[in-house]
DNA sequence: TACATTTGTATAACCAGTTATATATTTTAT
DNA sequence: ATAAAATATATAACTGGTTATACAAATGTA
C-alpha cells in the first residue's frame, strides 16, 4: 500500500479513484513510452491491430462490440489510425452504411516492431502482477458483477435494505 | 471472465483498457446513483468531502497531495464544490498565496443524508468484492510497484533486455 | 538587502472516454 | 409495395483527468 495515500486509507470508498487514478497512469506512462522509442501510436491502436491481425475485416460496431466501448469511442480511434494511415476504410458493397477496416500495408511493415514493443509492455504487467497471480481472476469476477447488475442499482437497491 | 470479450482474451494486453473502462462504469454509473436520488454531487466530492472533515481546513496542495491527483484537477473538483456552495474558501493570513478551503455550512447539512448514500456506495463495493478479499491489496501492490519504476521505466528495461 | 529559487495557485490546450441526438440505409411487417 | 422499425455510423456537447506554462508570494542565500 502506498504510504499516506488517503485514497488507500479509506479503503472501499476510495477504489474508484484508484482505478482511475491507475489508469490514467498507465495510459500517460504508454504514451511516454512510445514517444521515447519513437513510434507514432496511441495505446489502445494496440487494441484495434490485434483485432484487425486476427479477423482482418471488422466494421465499426463489431470492433465495438468485441472490446466493449461505445461506437463514438471507436470512430475516435480509427479516424486517428486513418489519418496515420494505418487503417484504411472502404464501404460495404452489399450494405452501404458499413465501413469494412482493415490494416494498410504500413500496418504489416510495422507491425514486427510493435510486436517487440507490446511484448515489452506485457511483460511489465506480467512483472507487476507477479505478486498478485489473482488480480485478473479477481477483476474478471468484478467486471462480470457489474454486468449482471449494475452499480446504480446495486447501490439503489443498498440504500433501501439499509 | 466476461463472453466474448476482447480484451480479457487478450489478457495482459487487454489489462489497461479494462481499468480504464471499469474506472469509467463506476463514474458513470455513480453519477447516476446520485441523478436517481436526486441529490447535486458529483462522484469524486466524496473525497474532498471526507477530507475536510477529518482536516477541517486544507489548501490546494495538501488536498493534491493526499489524493495523489495534479493541483490543476483539484482546482476543477474545488471550483464545482465552491460553486454549488459546499465549500467555502479564504486567502491565509499569513501566506496569501494559499487558499484554506473548509466544508460550508450547507455541507455539514448535507452529511447526514450523504453518508447514507456513501455507505450504499461502499456495500456495493464490499458486495462486488466479496469473491475477491485479495483484490484490494493486489491492487495496492501494482501502485506501489508503479510508484518504485514507472511503466515507461519498467518497459523501456524490458524492451532491452529481450 | 537584493537576488535567485522554491512554492502555491491558476489557466490553457489536450485527451480518451461518455451520453444524446441525427441521418441514411436496411430489414421487417402489413 | 410501402410504412415502420432497426441498424450503422457520425457528430455535438460534456467530463474528469493530464502536461506545460505563467506568475505572484515566500523563502533562502550571497
Amino acid at each position: 500500500m502506498i504510504k499516506n495515500d488517503f485514497l488507500s486509507e479509506i479503503k472501499y470508498a476510495g477504489l474508484t479513484s484508484r482505478l482511475k487514478r491507475l489508469s490514467d497512469l498507465l495510459l500517460y506512462s504508454t504514451k511516454d513510452f512510445y514517444k521515447s522509442v519513437g513510434v507514432d501510436i496511441e495505446p489502445n491502436w494496440h487494441l484495434i491491430f490485434l483485432l484487425l491481425k486476427e479477423h482482418e475485416a471488422l466494421n465499426i460496431k463489431e470492433i465495438s462490440d468485441r472490446v466493449q466501448l461505445s461506437h463514438p469511442a471507436i470512430i475516435k480511434i480509427l479516424n486517428n489510425m486513418k489519418q496515420k494511415g494505418y487503417v484504411v476504410a472502404k464501404t460495404d458493397d452489399i450494405d452501404s452504411r458499413k465501413q469494412i477496416l482493415t490494416l494498410s500495408a504500413k500496418a504489416y511493415d510495422a507491425l514486427p516492431l510493435l510486436e517487440e514493443y507490446w511484448e515489452a509492455c506485457i511483460q511489465t504487467m506480467k512483472e507487476v502482477l507477479e505478486d498478485s497471480p489473482e488480480f485478473l481472476t479477481a477483476l474478471g469476477s468484478i467486471e462480470q458483477k457489474f454486468k449482471e447488475s449494475s452499480y446504480k442499482d446495486r447501490t439503489l437497491r443498498n440504500l433501501k435494505t439499509n
